[in-house]
DNA sequence: TTGACATCGTACCGAACGGTACGGTACACA
DNA sequence: TGTGTACCGTACCGTTCGGTACGATGTCAA
């Protein structure tokens, strides 16, 4: 009942899938907005009426583009989140071990970036005040969406820094998880609930902070640590 | 339906800005019965005619006792905030290297169990999914209340271990927020987003992840570390 | 011009919810 | 016995919201 069917019009190449999120300009319109209101006034914000009178359109159309209002909240997250997937990409160049460095530190702040943006905080902020109800897939999509283009990239990036000699590990999984834990520490929680991080408020805080956390990488998995 | 165990001492210095969590048994009970229906069904599962149901009593005395359906959820933080602060508590007596060592592992078993208890991630989201409209207080109050503790407490171990000699360090609160960490990773948020961390599925799992993240705080900040 | 189609704006409906009011009950105290 | 207090259960009210229906407008093609 709650799945979002993306286009009832739909030309829809590529269905198999599951998902269709290529949105014809007027729907991605109708999400801009949308996105708009749930950056300002929460989940409570985004009403099929008040939706409907700050994107110009009318709740009709709504309910035909999107089903129900939970298909709004779904459509909303896999248009946000094809817009974030890119934004931590970049190729990893380096050779030397200062440029992989600069790698590890430029994915550090885009991730940081990407987190601690309004809208980023407002869909997982969504996500999760979903993730209680029964049948809610908005978690599940928000991580697939989202969480797992940054997982690839990160895994991507430590692989070639270990195929270049600059690390050392066994566990790919294990290192690319205490990398994000000491790159984004609590912070990500810290911003949902409201709290204002320091860390966050400019890029020379934030710079700073990243420095500091591949520091610590590189101290636990660099290949000239000392044994 | 599961019962939190009492612990219903806190030390509460700094009251500040007028709570008043000293609830009378009967609204403890109400309260308690709010939390299970929050854990149970999210948010919106907490309504004033569901809660006076639950908890046989009136909705009069709902508006009575805690203002309006806001202070209903305020309470709820209030509540089950003195009961979490304690359980990451115990003295820090180790001597011995191994004994401080112990006592991280305990302290990072401890947090883990926490944050993925139901209660935790329920008014975690809860809060999460209040900070986005104006004027909610209760992102604040859940740092406040269980956060601090947390911190506070952490923060006394790795002092401690520094006295000791078990640690090297200059900055507490980076060596904290790098346990924190290198302890969580994101499991905090993948929780709350409600995917299966297997991390956190069993306390052998939980044991090991622990040991593995203690390693690497060690390696970081322990006195023993080569440089 | 005509008709098919997509969309808009508005009106409407039923349900759920926050909040209030009121009568009834148990109990303490004088 | 009378009085006050605290509480329960229920009924009630106004509002909001999700969802549906319908007429009006614009567009494109034959």
């Amino acid at each position: 009942m709650d799945r979002y069917h993306a286009m009832d019009d739909m030309d829809a190449p590529g269905q198999g899938a599951g998902f269709d999120d290529d949105f014809t300009p007027r729907q991605a319109e109708v999400l801009e907005a949308a996105l708009g209101l749930l950056v300002e006034g929460g989940e409570r914000a985004i009403t099929t009426a008040g939706l409907a009178r700050a994107a110009n359109c009318s709740k009709e159309s709504l309910y035909k583009w999107f089903g129900d209002r939970d298909g709004v909240l779904a459509a909303m997250i896999a248009y946000q989140a094809s817009k974030v997937g890119v934004a931590v990409g970049g190729p990893a160049a380096g050779r030397d071990a200062s440029d992989f460095r600069v790698d590890l530190q430029s994915f550090g702040v885009a991730l940081l970036t990407v987190l601690s943006g309004p809208a980023s905080l407002a869909l997982n902020r969504l996500a999760i005040g979903q993730a209680s109800r029964e049948g809610s897939r908005l978690g599940d999509l928000l991580v697939a969406r989202g969480r797992r283009a940054v997982s690839a990239r990160a895994q991507a990036l430590i692989e070639a820094g270990r195929r270049a000699g600059h690390l050392r590990f066994t566990d790919t999984q294990e290192a690319f998880e205490t990398l994000y834990g000491l790159i984004v520490c609590d912070m990500h929680v810290r911003l949902m609930l409201g709290e204002r991080v320091p860390a966050t408020n400019s890029d020379r805080a934030m710079a700073t902070h990243v420095e500091g956390a591949i520091d610590r990488f590189l101290c636990l998995y660099g290949a000239d640590r000392p044994f």
